[in-house]
DNA sequence: CAGCGTAGACGTACAATGTAAGTCTGTCAA
DNA sequence: TTGACAGACTTACATTGTACGTCTACGCTG
């Protein structure tokens, strides 16, 4: 009796918790900060404790990207089969954006949850319903994303964070032996003349697809 | 002079010399299996001996790459600015394919050595000289880029391991909860009826793009 | 020729990681 | 009251990158 003074308030752990706080952790602190032991720590328990409501690591990679994947927005009643592709296609990108470290983990995850499964269904049935016979859904799919998950890991990778780009750059362009590569020079000259971030733009190369699409469908 | 016959002729390590070993390595086992221990052993010597030629393990990376891009094909002497930039994305695929930790690696390192900046040089020239005026020229070689490491990631993160196709999305058909995702799952029913890997086409999203860009030229 | 500086190898050691295996404890049913 | 069990904790180990110190043979200098 003595003893049920000092004992503090049992954290009431469970795997909702726990993926919740991975992606906290990850979204503040970057993926390679999510170990077990600061994972645990954020918890408030040791790490090991994690190992009684997820199998591993990988369950916790697993869950995090099936959480994520709720966030997609899947289309319903869109007007046409290209706003519907187009307005989902953002949406992944955003919520890829909100989570830095989503995309380079879902790339590395093969099977899909029910999440993305739901999205899947959904755009395989706009497409088809919109007259692409199958070989050309999949492959469309295959190539809106590449150019979601390739463009956001670009985007993440780049050198400038976001706002601070004309040192950037210009720090660059300084690195640069000059005349071997006029062009690249000549290019950062442009960039450093205009407000940073706009060439950065998502929607040009879905767009181009999108136009190339049209015409595909327009010439049977 | 007892000790001269027991001398073993020393290794002349140099940076060359791991870096192409670090390359093999990572080509036969992956990129997991490219620790200083296994590279070191690799090359008949202990692993910090490799301290002596290269910095840490990132500058073992940055050189792979560095090394990889030399690989790729800078277009000369094509037609037209279109076969150009396709030849150009095609090749740059194919050496990814031929080092599949190359995509993953080189996305991760924004810094470009002189073999991408050759090669990006001469793209910008390309595009400018068809007529693209400078931001457009960015923003495309962005989604080619785009189009080129996400389909690239994509296409190793592969459930089916290229040839197997047929079980495999068998497997991944019977997992599914059939009424719940009815358009995946005929996706699914069509993809076992065709030829393995004649659906993962790198060229059908370039040429989406392609198209698309001639379009927009031909605008204004 | 003697000696000695240095390049480049080796060996040891440490902190961080995931996780296997065992232990302790509070709660609830019988 | 007891005893089973869920769920926490503790300990321990292999694997990683790499800091730091040592050893040895080669080539230059006196």
């Amino acid at each position: 009796m003595a003893q049920s003074s000092t004992r503090p308030p049992r954290a009431p752990l469970s795997r909702e918790r726990i993926l919740h706080a991975a992606i906290e952790l990850a979204d503040e602190e970057g993926i390679e900060a999510l170990t077990m032991r600061r994972l645990g720590h954020r918890l408030g328990v040791e790490a090991m404790s994690l190992y009684n409501h997820v199998a591993d690591k990988d369950d916790i990679l697993d869950g995090m990207v099936e959480l994520i994947a709720t966030e997609f927005e899947v289309p319903t009643g869109a007007p046409d089969w290209r706003s519907a592709i187009r307005g989902s296609a953002i949406s992944v990108h955003e919520v890829l954006r909100r989570h830095p470290w989503a995309s380079s983990v879902m790339e590395s995850r093969a099977r899909a949850g029910p999440a993305r499964l739901r999205l899947l269904d959904a755009l395989i049935g706009i497409l088809a319903g919109a007259g692409f016979p199958m070989p050309i859904v999949i492959r469309t799919l295959i190539a809106l994303d590449s150019h979601t998950y390739g463009f956001t890991l670009q985007e993440q990778a780049w050198p400038f964070p976001s706002d601070e780009a004309p040192e950037m750059v210009a720090a660059l362009a300084d690195d640069l032996p000059d005349d071997t590569y006029p062009n690249v020079a000549s290019m950062l000259g442009f960039v450093t003349t205009i407000r940073p971030g706009s060439l950065v733009d998502f929607e040009y190369g879905l767009d181009l697809l999108l136009d190339g699409l049209e015409r595909r469908l327009a010439n049977g």
